[in-house]
RNA sequence: GGCCCGUUCGUCUAUCGGUUAGGACACCAGAUUUUCAUUCUGGGAAGAGGGGUUCGACUCCCCUACGGGCUACCA
């Protein structure tokens, strides 16, 4: 156990990383940095059937949003290599897996199949015909088209005229395979319900298995850290570090729980997509094949901080009731016994409450560049100075949830009300108001300094002498200036927007609201 | 179907044999806010079922039910 610490991320570039897989590469992250272990990154595209262009650039991208990054690997490393261990794609380590796949030959481990993919399935037809598991194991076996029970001279006929083959894992008969998992504690099957898996395809590519475990003995992986899904493959996984002699530098395995959908059934997966009303990918995706579009917590307007800590406690648990944590302090609080054995559902009002946490922890000038952008896309960047952007970021704040929410918060700081909350207008409204209006409008022109106080002050005296309460009218006044029913604090918006401002909407009000009320 | 893993408030979870079963999100109510929101206070809300083991079980064991995963020359 003084075994450097060293893990990997390994997704295969099928499509956009999903959440469960981000929280998988966050663990291992967590992990490693805790442990002052190294974080590595490996692609496993042994399936070239199944590559999508963009999936591979997608996924390091979304490391690097979260800020998950790898010391080694595909995209990361010091120096373009990626690193000590290159290459870390496994298509390009293609030519290494061969020799393994022999050794196990040799060593009686595995052996040469020839069946072609019609008498597979012929053979499970005839075996689920008479109720018996369908299975390439030690039995069936002796039944079909393979090194152990063709002739010598017959496999060697076969394999120089080029006849497609496999290599599959002989499987012990009968035998119980136990292994610790991290978080389960000891798991067992028995090889009689395994069957011969395949190791090495007749493309020359190998399987995940053999690929996988070469490259974790190969990277000097010292634990596996991955989702359930893997857990019925472990013990293959198991007795092929046995069968390759690498018994004793078998990682110790941790197998995640799933993360589920949260309207009950099924692990939640790439499909859901947008249906669920919140995002299943780290950033927005577009499938290259059907041009569909996917949004992501970046697009969502989530920040990468907060995703991280959400997904953080999405399974795990410090056993404290704090619930806010900085990478460093989940770092520090991590580890695999508190991850939790049974499936989470991803709740969508605990991600908003997290995101809105780290949004209100953030500096104004954190929110300028999102104001900025929206400013931009509205053709208003060059009306409006920075530091009145500022200001307005610093007023708004409180009042987010996600970052892309600033324009529609905060337009009526740029541009006077298009359109009114016409319940307000409807449930506030009386002949009173006009004057009222009136007077606010001279008030305010002839105060030679406006700002918070003093917009409130002759506020105040206007209503006096009207004789209207300040609770019949403040959110009409507020509907007046910005259009909209809530917001930050009225004189400060009413300062900000500054005299020409104020002098216009008010105006605009004074002629429209009447109108407005009787719809 | 077979194998494996799991099961505490609606959701995420604490509890590692003895607790009025705790917290967070959400929800509801009240207070504060001249408006909305924020904030504060309070409230409702849980051990799947059945057997054991034990002085004592949410906690350990077994069975059942339910949920999930796997069962490809996919990962």
């Amino acid at each position: 156990m003084d075994r450097r610490v060293r893990v990997r991320f390994a997704p295969s570039p099928t499509g956009a990383l999903h959440i469960g897989g981000v929280r998988t590469a966050l663990y291992n992250y967590l992990f490693a940095k805790k442990h002052g272990g190294d974080f590595l990154l490996r692609i496993e595209d042994t399936d070239q059937t199944r590559f999508v262009p963009g999936a591979e650039a997608y996924i390091i991208e979304s490391l690097k949003w979260l800020g998950i990054e790898p010391v080694e690997g595909v995209g990361f490393g010091s120096d373009a290599s990626g690193g000590p261990h290159t290459p870390y794609r496994q298509s390009e380590r293609k030519p290494m897996y061969r020799q393994y796949a022999m050794q196990l030959m040799e060593a009686g481990h595995a052996y040469y199949a020839f069946d072609t993919a019609e008498e597979l399935d012929g053979m499970r037809e005839r075996l689920k015909a008479s109720n018996v598991d369908a299975k390439y194991d030690a039995i069936t076996r002796s039944t079909m088209k393979n090194s152990l029970t063709l002739s010598e001279d017959e496999v060697q006929k076969r394999l120089e005229s080029g006849d497609p083959y496999v290599v599959r894992f002989k499987l012990p008969r009968k035998e119980e395979v136990k292994f610790h998992d991290e978080i389960r504690g000891w798991v067992s099957f028995n090889t009689g319900q395994l069957d011969d898996k395949v190791l090495f395809k007749s493309d020359g590519m190998p399987t995940y298995h053999l690929a996988n475990v070469v490259d974790d003995y190969l990277m000097e992986i010292s634990h596996v850290i991955r989702g359930e899904e893997w857990l019925p493959s472990a013990p293959l996984h198991v007795l092929l570090y046995r069968a390759f002699g690498w018994e004793d530098k078998m990682p110790k395995f941790a197998h995640l729980p799933l993360l589920l959908k949260p309207e009950g059934n099924g692990k939640l997966s790439k499909r859901d997509g947008d249906r669920l009303g919140f995002p299943v990918f780290p950033l927005n995706w577009v499938d290259p094949s059907t041009g569909e579009m996917s949004s992501g917590y970046r697009e969502a307007g989530y920040l990468p901080d907060a995703v991280v800590n959400l997904l953080a406690m999405l399974g795990w648990n410090p056993g404290s009731n704090q619930e806010i944590f900085t990478i460093e302090e989940l770092i520090a609080a991590f580890s695999l016994e508190r991850v939790s054995k049974s499936g989470a559902k991803f709740d969508q009002n605990k991600a908003k409450w997290y995101n809105q946490q780290y949004l209100r922890k953030l500096d104004d000038s954190a929110l300028l560049p999102f104001l900025l952008k929206s400013l931009e896309a509205n053709g208003l960047n060059t009306n409006f100075s920075e530091a009145y952007s500022l200001m307005v970021c610093s007023l708004v704040k409180e009042k987010m949830s996600f970052t892309k929410e600033i324009w529609d918060i905060s337009r009526y700081f740029f541009l006077d009300p298009s359109e009114y909350d016409l319940a307000v207008i409807q449930k506030r409204w009386n002949e009173k108001i006009p004057a009222l209006l009136k007077d606010i409008q001279t008030g305010l022109a002839s105060e030679e300094l406006l700002d918070a106080q003093s917009i409130e002050r002759i506020y105040n005296e206007c209503l006096t002498q009207n004789g209207i309460l300040g609770k019949d009218f403040l959110q009409l006044f507020r509907v007046c200036l910005t259009g909209v029913a809530g917001g930050p604090p009225l004189f400060e918006i009413a300062a900000l927007i500054g005299r020409e401002a104020l002098e216009r909407r008010i105006e605009h009000a004074i002629q429209e609201f009447e109108n407005l009320h009787k719809q």
